[in-house]
DNA sequence: TATTGTTATACTCTATAACTATA
DNA sequence: TATAGTTATAGAGTATAACAATA
């Protein structure tokens, strides 16, 4: 039908990408997460006392854009903020959010079997490499 | 540094479609196209007298929302409606149209081909059919 | 009854500029 | 000077509900 589109990476990186996403919004809305909300408390899981500008770094997500999810985050009782120096703060995980955070894990992990299974066999394995080295230069 | 996020095909598959898009958007601005006019121009190009629902279909877009895409690329000149029955319109290219088309997707396989050889060359070819698996399963 | 085009609306993600306080 | 946190704002993308006209 369109074959010019199908054969190009940047179309099929973002199709796949919303359907992906989208069904992992739906799979952590049990634990009232979006995907974003799970990589902050995961990240902060394994870099406790991390600056938001530095998880804005890690993550992508500009230090701007942060503040509004780190005070959801805050709100719910899943983060506290430690001071740091005058002008920062680390984030850590309460006990409520490491308990969160597992939970977020087991979804995820769950979702990622049921991916790579949708991918033929023999492209399996070569699905995870390839993206990374799109986006994460460092990578290759 | 985050283990686990970096072994998340859906994690990895948003870092990479968010570095890849922004790409093609500076691309195709010198245009003055965004990614989803060039994938309708050239769709409405290989099926001539499209109607907005049906171009919608196919690239994954709510009708609700081709309203405002249609109406831009008309305003510009670039496509024109044609009456299909009392409540349906076909869309064609205008030989303006055509051209930028024609030149979309010039750009388009350009980068098409900068995206691929910053995949190592052992998982190069797998790349396409592994995200078509993730997003269109009757590609399988 | 189902579909098309349309309007209105809302939420998320992303980006930038600018400000302050501090290093 | 550079960095951290913040505020405000804007542009995309995506989603839903509802309506009139037509099939």
């Amino acid at each position: 039908m369109e074959d010019f589109l199908n054969r190009l990476p940047g179309y099929n990186l973002r199709r796949a990408s919303t359907v992906i996403l989208s069904e992992l919004t739906d799979g952590l809305s049990e634990l009232e997460l979006r995907p974003s909300d799970a990589s902050m408390l995961i990240t902060i899981d394994s870099n406790p006392r991390i600056t938001p500008s530095e998880l804005g770094r890690i993550l992508g997500i500009q230090r701007a854009n942060m503040v509004p999810m780190v005070a959801r985050l805050e709100d719910r009782g899943e983060i506290v903020r430690i001071k740091r120096d005058g002008r920062s703060f680390g984030l850590e995980l309460t006990q409520q959010g490491s308990e969160l955070c597992n939970r977020a894990k087991a979804i995820l992990l769950e979702y990622e079997d049921r991916f790579l299974l949708r991918v033929p066999a023999e492209h399996r394995e070569h699905l995870l490499p390839a993206l990374r080295a799109l986006w994460d230069q460092t990578s290759a």
